[in-house]
RNA sequence: GGGCGGUUAGCUCAGUUGGUUAGAGCAUUGCGUUGACAUCGCAAAGGCCGUAGGUUCGAGUCCUAUACCGCCCACCA
């Protein structure tokens, strides 16, 4: 059998088909499943908790980031052998789904409030059904090598029995209250907010200056500043600095509201600012929350001016009914015709905007429930401080700490349809209210039957936060749960740190008593090729899916993870994607080129191995990289890993023993077997090192090598024997250093750098390239390395093999030839039509200096304190540099007299 | 106001226990194609590692200050 490998990486024939099997041959799922015989409860698993993305959600770069890093993670601990799980889901994402079905329903003419609460909840759900498949197919298409047979979503029913139990048992510990509090209100979604789901962004306005008038003195006044004069109608005090010499004579008088007549105190208070605005400020407790505060301390009022859609109720007297915008414009004239109108200065100032619906968000004392959080963050903060969880990058457990330090009580409920219902029913009987984990028939304090279950749902990150367990069957002691809780690394973009990660820690340590995972990787955000936030108003999205389509899975994935370093943000273009299929198709080809000569190769020979020095050289630098990889993933430096491994591949193994391999394979025999059998090892290990990173390319080539292999004879195999994919191979091992590597390989490098010199001198000299040129190469006491490798150099260095002198000394210099020196290695190439004597010395001469300055370089670094401070190996190292770097100067010199 | 990150080649970025000639990809320049790969090869050019101090025998790497860019938290009406 022959293969007859496509000359290009194919990988719109390759990905699909591939996954495909992976997935229904079970390599997704644990190798150690608690469900199946043969369970051993002793072995270590891997676990990795997806971070669930929105059901109806369109794949993004920042999936694509998630997968690929959590794919690599799973994939390097699945080839080590252990037990490993990804479990993978998708959340129901509150308001973003509930406003795309509002949406689609808009198109149709129809609101929500039309249908009903159970119409509209059935046609998400009809919705979840069409459209939910979506996101998960496209995080398939990424090569995640999720367990999908344990697939969960947050509206599951075991999910929701999951957020029953953990609201119940923070109600009965008293952690749940429900309360009138001031809140962030959305007035376009019509449901309270949390703190972390607003953002203020700068925008221009005005600071608006009016007259307080004194209720006992029409001609008296205090002038106060606002940037929201519809608020007015809420005010119910003026406060002044206690010490302001201006308004002291104010203090514990009544001011009147403008438009309204309403009288109201004037009080003290230093938390004014004496220097802004006019030092007086306006308290509107119902609205401000700065100023709800102060109302707090004094016992002020507190009215409301708005209801939930923001138009001023009753309380605005005839501004009742107007949009607080257009209550704003209105109020405000009125107040100039009144006379009360002082100045308007533009100002810039934050505006609180909905995350969500971009709208302005108002503050609002409203009815909600909360969790009183401090006792939940205070052990989130231990465990961290404690060293039980580790935060990657470090420097994000300092932003973690100072969150959970300032930490407001959590607003929990929120006035949608979608979602998980609060499981509070109120009895129109006695008024209590019933907790409980089960629908009840009738009241739990008269047992009354008339009772109804609270509106409002719960904040979407309530049920994100008991994830890591809720999905492993928590609060049962499933055979899952115990077996793969806590899980091991939790991954995601740093952006919600709090909104999630601080949030499962903390219920993790509340439900399970346990920290949910070890180890928080946090990864960067995608920015567009100069940084920028990708927008589609800018314009400068790349849409992961048009790339995979463009340039395979493989090259995106790579690009994603070799492209970043931890924490930090990652700018992404399509030129790195690019060179990154490059990179696939290169594997390809040098696989596609050693298969095809393993397949050529003689049988084995008997007895002992001889190796040559790129053999040993190559070997020498796969076990080196081995180590490094995995001492780099161990820190998850993971990039840089990728990066090694490329480098590897590409710039040593490629351009270097391959070019070699196929001088060695000419010569047949037992050298073209070894030949054959260093090519197909390190590949080999290869395509296991790159596998987590580029899983597609690697597993179709090792297929395929696999089977050449498997064709030709064991001599071939791995030790350990062929597995049955890739996805499920041994991770790599490096084998004890024996002692001759370090020879080896500067051995071998010094040979590189005299094939580099050829090289460069041969571009210099415009060569033809290709065209073989005698060349005496004075090598002295390494000439035996040199004459074992005669034919790689002159193959290499496109040397005519035939008139090749390599000699260890040189009682006199050959004349006018072009000449070189490395590292004290003599090189003379007679180059025909070389008259240009001038230039040629001008070259040495160029040389020679540049040698010369590094001389006294090492020379005044050595003689320096250096000399005697630095430890002695590293001295010794620049003594060797100065020998080398002597013995080239004087060889230069020679060949200038020579000239 | 508090905190964090970045500043290294024309562009985008690596560079993790400080070791003395700072790397890659892309772009640029020159040369090259019947045999793994033009999604390629060979070579060249390109860098006071933001600035100023300090620690050290030695600093892109550690410390201090500072400038600019960006982000997060707080939210002075």
């Amino acid at each position: 059998m022959s293969y007859d490998l496509p000359k290009a990486y194919d990988f719109k024939s390759t990905e699909q088909r591939l996954y495909k099997w992976w997935e229904e041959s079970g390599f997704f799922q644990p190798s150690n499943d608690p469900n199946k015989p043969g369970f051993d409860p002793a072995k270590k698993p891997f676990v990795i908790s997806i971070p669930p993305a929105n059901v109806t959600g369109e794949l993004h770069l920042g999936h694509a980031m998630f997968v690929a890093m959590e794919d690599l993670m799973i994939r390097y601990h699945r080839m080590k052998g252990e037990s490993t799980l990804w479990l993978p889901g998708t959340d129901h994402a509150g308001i973003a789904t509930q406003l795309q079905v509002e949406k689609a329903l808009a198109k149709e003419g129809i609101k929500r409030d039309q249908l009903g609460r159970e119409e509209f909840v059935r046609r998400t759900w009809e919705w979840k059904e069409k459209y939910g498949g979506i996101i998960t197919g496209q995080i398939r298409r990424l090569g995640a090598s999720c367990d999908w047979t344990r697939e969960r979503f947050t509206l599951d029913e075991g999910l929701s029995r999951a957020v029953r139990e953990a609201f119940v048992r923070l109600y009965e510990k008293g952690l749940i209250y429900r309360g009138t509090r001031l809140i962030n209100w959305s007035p376009g979604l019509r449901t309270a907010v949390s703190d972390l789901e607003v953002e203020y962004t700068q925008e221009s306005g005005f600071l608006y200056y009016f007259k307080y008038m004194l209720a006992d003195n029409p001609d008296e006044f205090i002038p106060v500043a606002t940037t929201r004069p519809e608020t007015i109608l809420g005010d119910t005090a003026v406060t002044v600095h206690p010490e302001d010499e201006r308004y002291r004579r104010f203090i514990g008088r009544k001011v009147l509201v403008p438009m309204l007549g309403r009288e109201i105190p004037v009080i003290a208070d230093d938390y004014v600012d004496r220097e802004f605005g006019t030092g007086a400020l306006k308290i509107t407790p119902a609205h401000d929350p700065n100023d709800y505060q102060i109302g707090q301390r004094y016992g002020l009022e507190m009215i409301s001016i708005l209801d939930k859609e923001a138009r001023i109720n009753a309380n605005g007297s005839s501004y009742a009914g107007l949009d607080r915008f257009e209550a704003r414009k209105q109020l405000w004239a009125d107040m100039k015709t009144a006379g009360l109108v002082i100045k308007e200065e533009p100002y810039l100032m934050n505006v609180p905007r909905s995350q969500r619906g971009g709208e302005i968000v108002e503050p609002m004392i409203s009815d909600q429930w909360f969790v009183a959080i401090q006792p939940l963050a205070d052990a989130a903060l231990k465990v961290v401080r404690d060293g039980d969880i580790d935060i990657v990058p470090d420097r994000f457990t300092k932003v973690y700490y100072n969150w959970l330090e300032n930490i407001q009580d959590w607003c929990i409920s929120r006035q949608l349809w979608w979602g998980h219902r609060i499981p509070v029913w109120y009895c129109d009987e006695c008024g209590k209210m019933t907790v409980v984990r089960e629908d009840p028939s009738a009241c739990s304090h008269c047992g009354s039957s008339r009772i109804r279950q609270d509106e409002d749902v719960l904040d979407t990150w309530f049920s994100s936060g008991l994830w890591p367990f809720s999905t492993l069957g928590w609060p049962e002691e499933t055979p899952d749960y115990k077996y793969f809780y806590p899980t091991s690394v939790l991954e995601t973009g740093y952006d919600i740190l709090f909104f999630w990660v601080a949030r499962m820690i903390m219920d993790g340590l509340e439900f399970t008593g346990q920290i949910p995972f070890h180890t928080v990787y946090l990864h960067g955000l995608i920015r567009d090729e100069h940084g920028h936030k990708m927008s589609k108003t800018k314009g400068n999205v790349i849409d992961p899916l048009g790339v995979m389509d463009e340039m395979g899975t493989d090259a995106l994935r790579f690009t994603l993870l070799v492209g970043s370093t931890p924490g930090n943000d990652t700018n992404l273009s399509l030129k790195k994607v690019e060179a990154n299929r490059n990179f696939a198709n290169k594997i390809w080809n040098a696989g596609r080129f050693i298969i095809g000569e393993l397949e050529k190769a003689p049988a084995a020979p008997q007895g002992e191995p001889e190796w040559t020095l790129p053999d040993s050289w190559i070997w020498a630098r796969l076990q080196t990289l081995i180590a490094d990889v995995d001492r780099l993933f161990g820190g998850h430096q993971y990039g840089e890993a990728g990066r090694q491994i490329y480098e590897f591949f590409w710039g040593e193994f490629a351009d270097w023993y391959l070019e070699i391999a196929k001088q060695q394979l000419a010569e047949g025999g037992d050298r073209a077997f070894y030949t054959a059998q260093t090519l197909v090892r390190v590949l080999d290990a290869s395509l296991r090192l790159l596998h987590p990173f580029t899983p597609y390319v690697t597993e179709e080539l090792w297929g395929h090598l696999k089977r050449a292999a498997q064709a030709r004879s064991d001599q071939f195999a791995p030790k350990g024997g062929w597995e049955e994919a890739l996805i499920i191979a041994r991770w790599p091992q490096a084998q004890a250093a024996e002692g001759w590597e370090e020879d080896k390989v500067a051995e071998f490098t010094l040979i590189q750098e005299t094939i580099r010199a050829i090289r460069n001198l041969r571009a210099e000299k415009k060569v033809t390239p290709g065209k073989r040129i005698p060349a005496t190469i004075v090598c002295g006491d390494r000439l035996a390395a040199f004459q074992a490798q005669s034919r790689t150099l002159a193959s290499l260095a496109a040397l005519d093999a035939s008139q090749l002198v390599l000699i260890a000394s040189l009682p006199e210099k050959p004349q006018g030839q072009a000449s070189l020196v490395v590292s004290g290695i003599e090189i003379y190439l007679p180059l025909a039509g070389l008259v240009d004597v001038e230039g040629e010395r001008a070259r040495l001469q160029k040389e020679f200096e540049e040698t010369q300055s590094q001389i006294e370089r090492l020379e005044t670094l050595l003689s320096s304190s250096f000399g005697q401070r630095a430890p002695a190996a590293v001295v010794e190292k620049e003594r060797q540099k100065l020998a080398a770097f002597q013995e080239t100067a004087s060889k230069l010199k020679e060949q200038l007299a020579n000239l």
